[in-house]
DNA sequence: TTTAATTAATCAAACGTTTGTATTATATCA
DNA sequence: TGATATAATACAAACGTTTGATTAATTAAA
């Protein structure tokens, strides 16, 4: 499926992106079926037919960026990858996996903060998945995830970083895209960024050196000064 | 005002926290005026008497936030402050900030991603504020904020990283409470977390470190590797 | 100091609109 | 002809807001 049909993509698929679209810009809640039915350009019904509801577009999306998410994490590496190389992989793969996802990818982090009964089972799932993960991935750089302070700080660290970045970038590019439906004489203002594989390149440099350096530095400097474990 | 009166604080108070602790749990949209009015033991005209509107709670509850946010980060010190002194108070001042007002924290961080028309206006103010202190402080590090990278990592980390922390903690604690409320069989599996002066100091510690020393080293190897500017 | 006028606070009820979903009917294609 | 897909419409419930009446508190005039 998802295919081509009568020239356009199956309405499914479009149902998926309009909301998609909408969600990420209004939130979940703020956002009603008639409003992604137009902009799909389908009947309303076609929702409750593919769906079967509003929540369930939901649940498609999140469970799709998730996998996404899961699987950028999880083939960083393994016990035998030396922790600085495992460190670059993971840094490349989320920063890879939010580019080539950035919609969905900003519903799933934003999404997880609120309380949406439908979803509860999902993010018991997906909570312990990521925390096995975690787990396992800091024990290699000599972290104690277990510890309270550490896992404060560091659980959800590099994600919550990243989804900083794309946020950012949304908002950016939103913006822009506003501004020049505007008046030409308005353009002036608009500093233009390249978000491209140089940029990234770059960030991700940057960013592993923040994090894996910034992390062995802190947490030793943590056990010097408050003693081990 | 917000004094006691016939022994309960003032209705205009209570419909705030109400909403407040409504809004932070599942979301601006997703919470009804009649909600409020019910958690609030007032009548659902008081919401419109007391605040012009829905709308009119959220604006408070986030100006509210933003001054005292703002407050903490200005109030760190000055050029005149050594900067790793000044960056722990900042991170002092923040986490300090996020004690206190949790809940109103968590609302205006959750909002600031959300397109949210009625508060267009307040946010292009509260964005020019936030950067123009930054690019002061960063400065001072020694880091050209205008370099796009940098901007992309460093705009909204700190705080980013500490309010994850908060969000961390505050479904910590919904969920002890939720599990607390159940048959006492069920407790033996809820490891309790202290999170007082103790925790926070070691947090902070922590955090500094990461932060501090992360963002000289790693903007050191970005110039190393990139060049200058 | 009592009475009259004014303001503030609260209430139940209803406003018109929009919500998500369900039903039923009609095309489209095998 | 039977299954799949689309459409128009209906529906109860919930939405944010407004109304007009009522009470309590305050101020002004007598």
């Amino acid at each position: 499926m998802a295919t081509k049909n009568n020239g356009q993509i199956d309405p499914k698929r479009r149902i998926f992106e309009a909301a998609a679209a909408l969600f990420v810009n209004k939130g979940y809640s703020a956002i009603g079926v008639r409003e992604i039915a137009k902009e799909a350009g389908v009947n309303i019904a076609m929702i409750n037919y593919y769906f079967g509801g509003k929540s369930g577009i939901l649940k498609d999306i999140l469970e799709d960026a998730f996998g996404k998410y899961y699987h950028a994490q999880a083939s960083a590496g393994d016990n035998s990858t030396p922790p600085e190389e495992r460190v670059r992989n993971l840094v490349a793969n989320v920063v890879q996996f939010f580019r080539e996802n950035t919609t969905e990818a900003l519903i799933f982090f934003n999404s997880a903060v609120l309380d949406i009964p439908e979803l509860k089972g999902l993010k018991e799932k997906w909570s312990k998945m990521y925390s096995d993960l975690m787990l396992e991935l800091f024990l290699q750089m000599g972290v104690e995830l277990k510890d309270p302070v550490h896992a404060s700080i560091y659980n959800g660290f590099l994600g919550g970083m990243i989804k900083n970045h794309f946020q950012y970038r949304y908002e950016l590019e939103k913006n822009k895209k506003t501004a020049e439906a505007c008046v030409e004489g308005d353009k002036k203002e608009l500093k233009h960024i390249e978000f491209d594989d140089l940029f990234y390149q770059r960030y991700v440099d940057l960013l592993v050196h923040q994090y894996f350096h910034g992390v062995i530095y802190a947490t030793q400097k943590d056990k010097m000064k408050y003693g081990p474990k």
